[in-house]
DNA sequence: TCCATTTGACCTAT
DNA sequence: ATAGGTCAAATGGA
């Protein structure tokens, strides 16, 4: 009975994230095609209507309990903000002293957390799946029991952007192949935000370099292929040698989808949702030749979340599968070009 | 009190 | 110089 209602209210919750996130990516679509004053108020307006939406939904579960302002600035996830900052009204004057001492003693609590399970093929190597698109740093690692080896990270930019993102990877006893990532908390960096995407690993570098060169074979190969179809007039062909499409398809394959994911058609959509995405980042793209594959996700079902838990995961993970849309990321990626190409595909090369 | 998690200083690689 | 890993110690939850 009482769990019905939660299960509702969760989904209910969970609507309203993703048409806010949609609403996001309109506004970023439009702000990159055709940049108006009075759609951006419009959507920022939609947004709003969301944000209160959601604002009362969480506020009124909480029975008294103001759980949407619990975590703080110091975790901002929690708080969805239209534009991901911290909200004013919780940056609160003489109670940031409280809060601060708050977020220190519940922090552990605080973080929404939910685990993946992550297969790494033999060609990685026993490295783990350290890039899931984000720059972790490495804080400690230790022998716990029952696990191991237990990697600790922490978001690259929590000191400077504020970032409380973490995410604890342990590798399986079972089967070393096997790493099951707890992730705690979302990003609220803008790593993955910036119009000027943070300097890539040496490994990202590679994967860059490789992408690209695939790329450029396969565009040089498609031009060729277009005159010589365009020669032989045979139409039917060309759609299956269109290669952006049938590459990412592959990606598309090699991944199973988190519920919410599959859930949100828009993945396999607008372009510009998958660039950036944590579940499609430049080395899943890479991965799509290797077995770099999402096993399982159990952010709804994992026992250890509490009620308002699990809608912080919902909506943390939704801003975290979208963020970068919000904050209008460009990441040199050759593999999500428009199959018609209308760029200097040049640029990308020089 | 135990143990998982985090901190912070130090070290290493680039 | 800077980023990131290591590890002993501190912290916090149960």
């Amino acid at each position: 009975m009482e769990s019905t209602r939660t299960w509702e209210h969760q989904m209910l919750i969970n609507e309203l994230t993703q048409g806010m996130e949609k609403a996001k990516q309109l506004r970023f679509h439009l702000c990159m095609t055709s940049p108006s004053k009075a759609q951006d108020l419009l959507l920022q307006k939609i947004l709003s209507s969301y944000e209160k939406a959601l604002l009362i939904l969480k506020g009124s579960r909480s029975t008294g309990q103001v759980q949407l302002a619990a975590p703080t600035s110091g975790a901002p996830e929690s708080s969805i903000s239209v534009d991901g900052s911290p909200r004013s009204d919780e940056l609160n004057k003489n109670s940031r002293e409280h809060q601060e001492h708050r977020e220190t003693s519940k922090k552990r609590k605080m973080l929404p957390t939910w685990t993946e399970q992550v297969s790494v093929a033999s060609e990685n190597g026993f490295e783990g799946p350290t890039d899931d698109g984000y720059s972790w740093r490495k804080y400690g690692q230790k022998d716990i029991l029952g696990a191991k080896y237990p990697s600790y990270y922490r978001c690259t930019y929590r000191h400077v952007q504020n970032c409380w993102a973490a995410k604890q990877v342990q590798r399986s006893d079972d089967d070393p192949t096997i790493f099951e990532i707890t992730y705690k908390g979302t990003h609220t960096c803008t790593q993955s935000n910036n119009a000027v995407p943070p300097p890539a690993s040496p490994e990202k570098q590679e994967l860059n370099y490789k992408l690209q060169q695939q790329n450029q074979m396969l565009f040089d190969l498609r031009a060729k292929l277009k005159v010589d179809t365009e020669g032989l007039e045979n139409k039917e062909i060309q759609p299956h040698l269109s290669f952006p499409s049938t590459f990412a398809s592959v990606n598309f394959e090699n991944h199973i989808f988190p519920t919410s994911a599959v859930a949100d058609d828009s993945h396999f959509g607008a372009n510009s949702h998958l660039i950036g995405s944590p579940a499609l980042s430049e080395s899943n793209y890479f991965s799509a030749s290797s077995t770099y594959q999402m096993k399982r996700f159990r952010g709804a079902h994992n026992l250890q979340h509490s009620e308002s838990d699990i809608a912080e995961i919902i909506s943390g993970h939704a801003s975290t599968t979208n963020s970068p849309i919000g904050g209008m990321e460009f990441p040199i990626d050759p593999v999500e070009l428009d199959p018609n190409f209308p760029f200097n595909i040049q640029g990308f090369f020089t």
